[in-house]
DNA sequence: GCTATTTGTTCAACGATTGAATTATTTGCC
DNA sequence: GGCAAATAATTCAATCGTTGAACAAATAGC
């Protein structure tokens, strides 16, 4: 109850302006229908004049249209709904995993406006290179959302490794990458690169950290407080705490895949034994249901799998149980550290989730010391596989909305 | 890098006030000097006219006093200090754990300006007689305050349990409680439970949590995250997540004691298989080490194994490496997990860390992907035994510290 | 066509910060 | 001892943003 909250810096006059502009249009982002001006005062405990004032500021900076079909009420004047702009500034969301590229436009509202996906297995591939075709997609993809009358304030990537502040990837292990400096390989792409005032640089993160970010601004809004796994080769969670993502004190925060769920197991190439990674990884899975895994694009492992579970296929079905009672022993651990009540299931976990959460309920269920008080949520994502692009994108957008006021003090 | 961070409420113009009263108080507490105005005006980017209207109304609060003593400088007119006032408002913190009842008093700078510390078995007393005494030592407490010229602004109560928003003790598994109301219990002391506007109303709160806030405004301050470890009769953990503790959902984060550290190991009451309290709970380590645990009041077991220990005893160096090794798997997956750089040993585990460190960085080394880049620090609790109570006294008058303007705001 | 009702804007007043000018107090130097 | 330089703190008019009340706009119901 007492967090420190340090002020980060003076309250000058001006702050309250940002602060409520902030208030405001989060108010309109957050309403599931077009606020008058009248509501976000009675809303936020604003004046309708502030309000009016704070409006007029949305307006003309273009974050925020009046919705012309009004929408009706009982008696008197009728109300101007507000809505953010769909001709505003949008997010460009971009993503290398080990079997595809994805590049998606979000726009204020949340919308994905542009989509592509180009499978590939990027493993042999010199990042030099799959990021030079990344590069190649965005330009489409501005342009794309240039005829849509958006303008790509941002830019943020998703990898499926661990990256330190400055954009260097230190490590990204299912994809062979090492000490990639990316804003130095981009740094001739200016569309990409160029510091647009009010809007971080781009933005380099972990790919489940942005899934989880993803997630929790889909609609319906998610919890103010989750854990998002990502399934893919590698596991990878994203924490949600009070609605904002955490990091950890390096960025590194989430390697759920080395959780020790057997001390004494099976060796793991990162040095430990028994990692969760050994035991409920794809190719883990995979390897248990004795699905060979040459004959198997990665992208249709999970697909193949979910059929045969479908269809009955016994050893489907124990490879699934004793992958979700492995996770389910690594969930427990989250739990009773955290105190969550919500897990995700992500990434290829997401279309297995039928026959994952039986067993990792059963986990929590028997080693959640406060489950028996109040139960604990596991459920599929709601994001298709794009949902590291799309929680990229969205986080651009996110920042714009959060704190407007960087966005319309800039030059243009 | 994009929190969300939505604005709480409304900025009015007496946000402003608001905001720098508690930048300015702030910036005075975390001074290692006592600072000018003018100091203040630089640090925190404010005019050194603003700094003086704040000041001014820090002073008539009298949360703020003038050092007599101006400190020296070169030329010009000598500067004022300001220092928190020593005789304003205090926190009382109250701690019953297994085997002592302990009553502190912190004031506004964070010194402990009283302590009871009064040994004895609570495990056969009732939790009524228990807080009864508590009340008992508790008045003396506030009687001893007001002769230092100290008030009494607020108390919270710390508990090796789960507890509840509403201070309902849901389960103090070593203590013997369950279900215990502790704000019902303490109805009638109208000296610990009347609401002090500016303050929150008694905090009832786990051991482990408030252990970790008083590390975190210990002096020298701690890191701005960290994870807190209270080896108890239980293995409690709190978590401090830049600069504020993380509760969890419903305020029971923070459960490491039942993290499996072998999850085909021994079976533990709370129903789990090989949870890190079977192998590195203060009973565990005394049983493997030999030593029969009735011989030994509870309070003296750890300081035995310390002895035996020093002295080169066998036996008590392998249950120490043994504990620590569990110990050391259960860090390892949390800073998997949250990317911490900073663990500290705390309660019982304090005066073991030698024996206990080596085995937890060991651990560390091998199973935590990202600690060949980054270390992680493992040390002893600067505070004594008494920390979850300090914690507790401090967490509430840090809340004023924080948010000055409620306390001054008060009718008084 | 009139009234009640609700929305949105206008405007004087107020509170808080700002920046410059002023006052206060000491050191250093002649 | 006296004077200039330097630093600290306060005073005051100006400015910015919010407030509250009054006012204008637009609709439903009778």
């Amino acid at each position: 109850m007492s967090p420190t909250h340090a002020p980060a810096g003076a309250a000058r006059q001006g702050s309250l302006r940002e602060l409520n502009l902030a208030l405001v249009l989060g108010r309109i982002a957050a309403a599931d229908r077009p606020p008058s001006r009248a509501d976000l005062a009675t809303a936020t405990g604003l004046t309708r004049a502030t309000v009016s004032a704070v409006v007029e500021d949305l307006l003309a900076g273009r974050l925020v249209d009046e919705a012309e079909p009004a929408p009706r009420a009982g008696a008197g004047r009728p109300a101007r709904g507000l809505v953010l702009a769909d001709q505003g500034p949008a997010g460009l969301g971009l993503e290398v995993n080990v079997d595809y590229l994805t590049v998606c436009v979000v726009d204020l509202a949340g919308q994905v406006r542009h989509r592509t996906v180009h499978r590939a297995d990027l493993r042999p591939v010199a990042p030099a290179d799959a990021l030079a075709h990344l590069v190649e997609l965005a330009g489409q993809a501005r342009a794309d959302a240039a005829r849509q009358g958006l303008t790509l304030a941002g830019a943020a990537l998703a990898v499926p490794g661990l990256v330190d502040d400055a954009g260097l990837v230190r490590l990204a292990p299912n994809l062979g990458w090492r000490d990639v400096a990316v804003p130095a390989l981009l740094a001739e792409h200016q569309a990409l690169t160029k510091q647009v005032p009010g809007v971080p640089a781009l933005v380099v993160d972990n790919e489940a950290n942005l899934a989880a970010l993803g997630e929790l601004h889909s609609r319906p809004p998610g919890p103010a407080s989750f854990l998002h796994i990502s399934g893919e080769v590698g596991i990878g969670a994203g924490i949600v705490l009070d609605g904002a993502l955490f990091r950890g004190v390096r960025g590194w925060s989430g390697e759920i895949g080395h959780l020790p769920v057997n001390p004494q197991g099976r060796p793991c190439r990162c040095g430990g034994r028994g990692c969760l990674e050994q035991y409920a990884g794809q190719e883990a899975i995979v390897a248990a249901a004795g699905l060979a895994r040459a004959e198997l694009p990665a992208d249709t492992a999970t697909a193949r799998l979910a059929e045969l579970a479908d269809a009955g296929d016994p050893g489907a079905l124990r490879a699934l149980h004793d992958a979700g009672t492995a996770l389910g022993v690594a969930v427990a651990t989250v739990v009773n550290l955290l105190d969550l009540d919500t897990v995700v299931l992500g990434g290829g976990y997401a279309p297995l989730a039928p026959w994952l959460c039986p067993p990792v309920l059963a986990e929590i269920a028997g080693r959640v010391l406060t489950a028996a008080w109040s139960p604990v949520t596991v459920r599929p994502s709601t994001l298709g596989p794009e949902a590291a692009a799309v929680g990229a994108a969205g986080s651009v957008v996110r920042h714009i909305v959060a704190r407007p006021a960087g966005w319309l003090s800039r030059p243009s």
